[in-house]
DNA sequence: AACCCTTATACTCAATATCAGTATAATAGG
DNA sequence: CCTATTATACTGATATTGAGTATAAGGGTT
């Protein structure tokens, strides 16, 4: 094969010098656990921020960088890591000469002792994103939510984009005859965000609240774009725990079938049935039984399970699947 | 909220000085389009590289650098794009002060008159992955493979490895009774590569030839990663047409409904049921009839069918299926 | 014109997966 | 001993999927 470095640099090219421009890498780290039926975030500064290191030259990869750091500082064994997205939106930061680009990573782990000495604690994803949490039936901030939508989709210049508007919040909200999805984290996210009905949507402009269509809905914003990376890893996991078994990084060693299926809605934000989620769970053989039963449930003791890890083998990624259908 | 740059530099940290370290960001472009009956990438160099740039502070983002540079060196259309991964891994330069960061994308479109100023061409991803194209059958060079993995197989220093690798060969590859899955092109290339049946995996060690364990499987390697990256979009794709309706993007204005399923078997690698894939294209009213036909089949006029635009507003995400299955 | 070859288009049937509901078992607490 | 609570096991209806068959409409050939 032809050394590729021989060529010289055309228009179009594969190796082409390096630029000595001031470009930073970040590692942004989107930590989740489920604990008593929460999905739960690691965050820091006053719980608005995810955490964050920075990209050093001593890193093998990226992913081993960011393992390495995480279990270094906090000590959490990282099981599941896979890559999110990788920003480098010019106002992500106010210098116009420097450049940050940020690989975002979503990790699975147990919630541990806090480590407190970082300032770092876990909250409930769904402090930030309240409208996501359809396991009690329709959130009660569903209020707020809905007349948000309704100004907005009143304040449309024209018919055309007010029927366009209606239609889209309908789709993205479950509302009218739509059912609800709860996949489509990201594309409610950025609904509100263009609907300037959260608060990051008035960042940077000069706008004050008082430019807002209407009252911002209910939860927690955060610095920067982290919501926006939290909402893409929510929507990831969703979307994940339907054809691999990733839940099972979130669960302790053993685990009555009840308890998985708890996680599973913590995480869809959704009921299941149970009926149908134990017999897919059973059917596919995910699990096996451990001889023990647990007290703990209130009722008739449950048979306590743990993963099958020879399943990670034989079906690398060939496929599993978790029902996330209605309760 | 509070100004999150006011805060002091903790070891978890959301917000850190720029480091002056010797990083550079690459993107790299994995532009397809399918045309009579082949998926084609977009190549240069001796066909063995992808086209790359360098990520500038001009641009407003990863994707819209990448969409500029893209359609002006090769006046593609870029109708859908969409990020593929992230690498920053040490070895792929030789420096070890100097690190670049590569951000690749996959982007679909239509083949043009070749660039032919850049020395760009396109080529059939094929021509890379040889056993990833089972349309006609098992490919012909399935023998080779075989052996090479048989080889790989019988080198294993233990029994319990050997009986490993048989077992994962045999997933991977559809052998014994395993089912061919035609979305596993990323894992099928890491086997070989760890099993150095790809000229690749011998790279910077120091090895010859000589060291591999038997002779390479055929397919053309690539510079750097590129083959790598190109597995991964290979493997995106195939799994995302069936369930968005990105197939569309690489088809004409108007086409028959055999040509729309000849492009997925193309992308897919295999044949699928002809009315099973028309009933659900159908169904799922992706397509309108344009009212005239086509007279070049060969035998009965087709009638010709035009893209739905309306279902990428009706279900932006929420989900369309194509099959794969079967033919 | 009759025939054959080719592709288009329309239907049918069986197997399977999914959704939803109900019945019984085993514990704790009053 | 009764009741509340949870665990676990079945059952039936419905939708989806996989696979096969039949008919229609062109061109070319004898």
């Amino acid at each position: 094969m032809s050394d590729p470095l021989a060529k010289s640099t055309a228009p179009l090219h594969s190796v082409h010098p390096a630029s000595t421009q001031a470009i930073a890498a970040d590692l942004i780290a989107l930590l989740v656990a489920v604990t008593a039926g929460d999905p739960r975030v690691l965050t820091i500064q006053d719980q608005n921020a995810l955490p964050s290191g920075p990209f050093e030259l001593a890193h093998r990869s990226l992913q081993s960088g960011l393992r390495a750091w995480v279990e270094r500082q906090t000590g959490l064994p990282l099981g599941y890591v896979e890559q999110l997205y990788t920003f480098a939106d010019r106002d992500r930061t106010g210098a116009a000469d420097q450049r940050i680009i940020s690989i975002s990573y979503l990790g699975l782990t147990r919630e541990q002792a806090e480590s407190s000495q970082y300032e770092a604690s876990w909250r409930s994803w769904y402090e930030y994103f309240p409208w996501e949490d359809h396991r009690l039936g329709i959130p009660t901030m569903e209020k707020t939510l809905r007349s948000g939508l309704a100004a907005w989709i009143a304040a449309a210049p024209d018919q055309t984009t007010r029927s366009h508007r209606r239609q889209r919040a309908a789709r993205l909200f479950g509302l009218e005859d739509h059912l609800w999805n709860e996949e489509l984290v990201l594309q409610r996210y950025e609904l509100l965000y263009e609907a300037r009905l959260i608060p990051e949507a008035l960042r940077g402009d000069g706008a004050t609240a008082e430019t807002a269509v209407a009252a911002f809905v209910p939860g927690d914003p955060m610095i920067l774009d982290h919501r926006r990376i939290l909402a893409t890893g929510i929507a990831r996991l969703r979307a994940k725990i339907k054809y691999r078994p990733v839940v099972f990084e979130l669960m302790p060693d053993t685990f009555t079938l009840l308890q998985l299926q708890r996680c599973v809605e913590a995480l869809a934000g959704k009921l299941v049935h149970k009926p149908n989620f134990r017999r897919l769970i059973e059917q596919q053989e995910l699990v096996e039984d451990t001889g023990e039963t647990s007290q703990e449930t209130g009722g008739r003791p449950a048979k306590l399970f743990r993963f099958r890890r020879a399943v990670l083998a034989e079906r690398a990624i060939a496929g599993t699947k978790l029902p996330v259908s209605g309760a």
